[in-house]
DNA sequence: CGAGCAATTGAACGCTGTCAACCCGAGTGG
DNA sequence: CCACTCGGGTTGACAGCGTTCAATTGCTCG
């Protein structure tokens, strides 16, 4: 459950990794960091960190998609973040982790060890300010998703989780013209757990907005956006305003 | 929508309060937060701050509950958030709010100026932690609450509140007996907003946990619990582990 | 080529939302 | 003091969205 390929690595590589709560520090303190860090990868399907579980390590996403996930005890779960590349992954100053993250696809992390983490904090009031920005904006994102599951219909899940994929596809590019193809970096199934529903009703949903030439499917991991304000207004937001919300930027929480 | 009764106030009353943050600080951080502290009173379904809005200030609740809430344009809303008397609200380093924030009950506040708050926050480091550990917590919560908004069904989600308020009532007593009244501190529609349901829905489960022997229905706003291993299996919840989940301890995210 | 998994499609059931009526207590005013 | 109104809560009937169960297809891998 702990130990896959962990391979230790020098600074310089790590940092061609442009992770958010790395890039811009001091270069004092980006040199510490660096220090601590190590490369592990996963492959798809193992579990990173279990649920409840004390963990050793914090650290960000390189490559792959990782999930956060909790589950009651009959077996329901449900998918609470989804963590891309730079998005990063753990808690500090927690004895034991809050919910399992487990590999969605084959990953590789940039990891820190948790207690040298925590110390940089202690010793860096910078460092734990950036976290506090972090945790709150995963905390902001959050409570969107609270908001999607409990009010919203499968297929405007659906239509809200293109549109976020579709933003952050083109992230580098200038800005939200939303048109193109979406990669879903995930199974259904993870896709049915994230947005609180089936694979079925997923698969439905999918179809209806290709059947309404909203979409074209391309193949099951890629889809063509046909008509993006008709993909707005289906997720049930506002054209005018999608841009700027936080739905439009972030996945995790 | 910004200026109700405010009372500006010397340290030593708010200071009586024991919220979350403030307790266990140095004197000298105490001292000058207390310094920033004014009091607030709004009526029941006043707003306190509104969504996107700009924020003047951050604090604690005093008395009564307010509720943190979300809106689509097309006015189906989610309650994100219920923050009873210690409980913190406001949000440090942002722009606008996130959250609408209303007044559930007629409520007294401990607010401070925001931008106060931050440079206590910059100069103290030690009260950045705390702020660090408490949003940690509140994202735990919120995470909660989407595993129960995605899986679970209306009967057991009415439980699960039950026994939160159940759990916050004898917050101060021994350990979880869980015996006892509890007592609804808002009205039904809001616990529908929060539960992701409707009045309705509430209101058949309430009674079926009735029906059941589960609980006494005393009045609309009280009741006893007869059976609390029995309302902890309804909650879909292990009898063994409750005690221990976050869930049991607090209502915010 | 067969096994196994992912995705899709179809059919039927059920939870829960919707709509409507009703009850009840509080506040109001004659 | 009592009739009236109003809002909150409960109850009933009904329909619909989405889950469940089941079958089919297509792809990957051994």
């Amino acid at each position: 459950m702990e130990a896959p390929a962990v391979v230790a690595i020098g600074p310089a590589r790590c940092a061609s990794i442009r992770c958010s709560l790395c890039s811009d520090l001091s270069p004092c303190v980006k040199e510490e960091l660096a220090r601590l860090a190590r490369i592990r990868t996963y492959k798809a399907g193992e579990t990173v960190v279990a649920e409840a579980e004390p963990v050793g390590f914090v650290g960000h996403v390189v490559s792959g998609v990782l999930r956060m996930q909790k589950a009651l005890q009959d077996g329901r779960q449900q998918i609470v973040g989804l963590l891309l590349p730079s998005d990063s992954f753990g808690r500090v100053f927690a004895e034991a982790s809050h919910v399992a993250i487990e590999a969605a696809t084959d990953v590789t992390l940039c990891c820190y060890n948790r207690a040298g983490f925590e110390a940089l904090l202690a010793k860096f009031p910078e460092l734990e300010h950036r976290m506090l920005l972090s945790i709150s904006r995963e905390l902001d994102a959050a409570q969107d998703w609270m908001l999607l599951l409990a009010t919203q219909t499968v297929t405007e899940r659906v239509a809200t989780f293109l549109l976020i994929l579709a933003g952050k596809s083109l992230e580098p590019a200038p800005r939200p013209v939303l048109a193109g193809t979406v990669t879903i970096p995930i199974a259904r199934k993870d896709m049915a757990a994230y947005l609180g529903t089936t694979v079925e009703s997923i698969s439905r949903s999918v179809q209806e907005l290709s059947r309404r030439s909203v979409i074209r499917i391309v193949d099951t991991q890629h889809f063509e956006i046909l008509n993006p304000r008709r993909l707005i207004e289906l997720s049930g937001h506002d054209p005018a305003e999608f841009a700027q919300t936080s739905l439009s930027r972030r996945l995790a929480g």
